[in-house]
DNA sequence: TTGATCAATCAAATTATGTTGATCCAAACA
DNA sequence: TGTTTGGATCAACATAATTTGATTGATCAA
């Protein structure tokens, strides 16, 4: 999905999508491996609606990718994208 | 200046000076060497009050530092923070 | 079926970032 | 001195990102 070297467009998304403390704390939340919305509202304190945004920023950016089961989206990193951006940040 | 490990709060403030073309335009003149603030208006063809604007950004996140020389004043890449920047992504 | 739950989306309100043009200050030079 | 030049900064405006609360559609259980 994620190409292994990032155009500027792509890498501005991936560096915007970085800079913000919320979706950090996603992303840490996620590290540990996958989790369902209905999750990471209670761990990360945040109403359904904004963590639903975040998580769209996140997965359009290529950080993230999501699978349903039942009536629950799981989420997980997409470890890809980080070592793009890497790369990327290495010229 | 920049410590070798960076905070959240100092990570945070380089993804967003980077997730912006214009100051990406500006680290690139600046790859070539340090350049005068005169200088790269032309170069980037930015009026004098914008391209001072996303020096500050890139300065205040550490990117850039800059020196005065009679009535110039000349910005350079601070090689370091990318440096940084790429080790607080692996994590 | 009906009702409850999960999660996306939308519109409106708020906040943050960027842009423009004007003004100001310091350095240099006549 | 007075004038010009390089560049920062400020206030006003424009645009973009985020938050909130409400609505919607899908899935499941009773």
């Amino acid at each position: 999905m994620i190409q292994n070297t990032l155009n500027r467009e792509q890498s501005r998304q991936l560096l915007k999508a970085l800079a913000d403390p919320i979706r950090l704390d996603v992303i840490h939340a996620l590290a540990q491996g996958e989790r369902c919305v209905c999750d990471l509202t209670g761990e990360l304190n945040l109403s359904q609606s904004k963590l639903s945004f975040h998580l769209r920023v996140l997965r359009e950016a290529g950080l993230l990718t999501d699978r349903q089961s039942g009536r629950w989206i799981y989420y997980r990193l997409q470890p890809d994208a980080l070592a793009a951006l890497e790369a990327w940040l290495a010229d």
